[in-house]
DNA sequence: GTGTTAATGTGCAAAAATGCACATTAATGA
DNA sequence: TCATTAATGTGCATTTTTGCACATTAACAC
């Protein structure tokens, strides 16, 4: 039997329905759905009623609760042992991430954070805009930035890859010299354009991706963008341009003081695999280009 | 943290190498040396000393081991649990299997049976030859059989696929004809070799699978065999052949009286799990042909 | 009555886990 | 000294698990 089963099992008693089950563990529905499926099947027994409210315990899996309760418990005694956490890993966390960022890669994973440190509280301070600042007051910095502040200490868990989009209909016009879209803090045409579309008018200035993308997404141009953030929209595709490589990177930084802390350890940690495991995201390797392919 | 680590963990401690491990969970060495290295990065910490004389534990892993021997009573709870099974999962339980099978398909997989089922104590007696004895006082039979006898109740679980098996030496001479190979039960010439070998000469008759394949990769000639044997040795190859296809299947069996005990159907079930999990050996999907292509 | 929300369920694609085959090494026995 | 055995470790292929996108449905609010 997969232990890890019973974990699921005892989400879905406590939460009622595979919807929120899943965001407490930080999985979709229909992953919690299946496992507790095949867990009936591998018992013999059935765990739940199904209806459209969600799902109920039946007396089997009351007759279950207490000692997946009982295994919850031991499961978090063999955590606390671990280096001696016991009184570390609780109280408050802040976390500073990019707007954009923090909405695209790491939000939807937060469920498993909570599901991991339950009695860690969790603060998620976003700031908008690409040109980030200096954290502020926040335990834990996710930045994207070539260079992270003195004071901070971490390191670049990966590249930040950057691509040109635009919307289809834009890009199938043969001919036309597409306009562009650049931040606000672009004073002067960047080299991209100057490099790939000479003497390219500005659409639009914006001070924020959302924004950036939705304009792209309704066709008023193009624009650079990281891969992380237009990838998500399956409407919009990427040129397939030489760019000048982004010396920028995704960074996950905390003050030097706090950096020994167990909660902050484990919030890095944390950090680090919810960006990791999203990877070809942030690299660009889902980008779609013209033509309904990918990059190889 | 996934719950099931702890499984494995226990494993190793009481095993001292991931092979043996892997033996008894039922998964490679491969498996079990991920699984705990996963584990110690989550943990960030240490569980074993690793050398060539196998893995040792820790102090963190000894601090640990409490609490997963605690867990795994807890499993084991939960398993009693379901259905109120508690007296009936233990005793002994007497499977039969032919010879060649039980050592190509089952055998491997024990290890998972004895860790799911540790008050169970499995015998497992082989028979040989292609052609299968009546049950021998056992509680389950694996049969390879077009028709199970009637006093034994159970299901045909995969159809068994045969091919005709030479070596590549044998393959490679052009117009020579090859010898074949027979049982000793085929008194006369079998239909695949007036079909496709008229004249051919046999080189050898035997009474058992693993002669006749350790026969046809010596280059004796050629055999048709049933796949699950024959595929498992990389160096025979399988002739793209058309075959009237056998009628016999892989059976799981009981008999009619003792299906319903507890043991017996999980045995059952069991068999049956791992039989399936095997279907692309037994089904020919692995098979080599000459010029290095599989079948598609 | 209609729109919204939130739930389950399904099929396909992507990601992760596992198996397999092999290499290497050390211990042991002949 | 050499062959055998049994261990760990690695790279690639295969299998399994999970995510994603979508469909459907029911309850609820307006």
């Amino acid at each position: 039997m997969n232990w890890d089963d019973i974990r699921i099992f005892l989400a879905l008693c406590r939460q009622g329905s595979v919807s929120r089950a899943g965001s407490k563990l930080g999985v979709t529905h229909t992953t919690v759905a299946r496992r507790v499926n095949a867990f009936e099947e591998q018992l013999g027994t059935r765990l739940f009623d199904r209806s459209r409210d969600g799902y109920a315990m039946t007396q089997a899996a009351e007759d279950l609760y207490e000692r997946a309760v009982e295994m919850e418990q031991t499961a978090l005694a063999i955590d606390r042992a671990v280096g001696g956490q016991d009184a570390e890993l609780r109280g408050q966390l802040k976390v500073t991430a990019p707007y954009d960022f923090a909405n695209s890669v790491l939000v939807p994973r937060l469920g498993g954070f909570r599901q991991e440190y339950p009695c860690i509280d969790l603060e998620l301070l976003t700031t908008t805009g690409l040109i980030d600042l200096a954290a502020r007051e926040a335990d834990i910095a996710v930045r994207l930035t070539a260079r992270p502040p003195d004071y901070l200490i971490g390191r670049k868990v990966l590249p930040l890859q950057h691509g040109v989009y635009g919307a289809p209909k834009v890009l199938r016009k043969p001919g036309d010299a597409p306009e562009v879209i650049l931040f606000r803090s672009e004073q002067n045409m960047p080299e991209w354009v100057e490099q790939h579309f000479p003497g390219a008018r500005v659409a639009l200035k914006t001070d924020n991706l959302s924004t950036m993308l939705a304009a792209v997404a309704a066709g008023l141009g193009l624009a650079r963008m990281p891969c992380y953030e237009a990838d998500r929209h399956r409407d919009v595709r990427r040129l397939d341009l030489e760019l000048t490589p982004s010396t920028w990177g995704v960074w996950v930084l905390s003050h030097v003081d706090l950096r020994s802390a167990a909660r902050v350890r484990a919030g890095r940690a944390f950090m680090v695999e919810v960006i990791e495991s999203q990877a070809s995201l942030i690299l660009g390797e889902r980008s779609r280009y013209m033509g309904g392919s990918v990059a190889p």
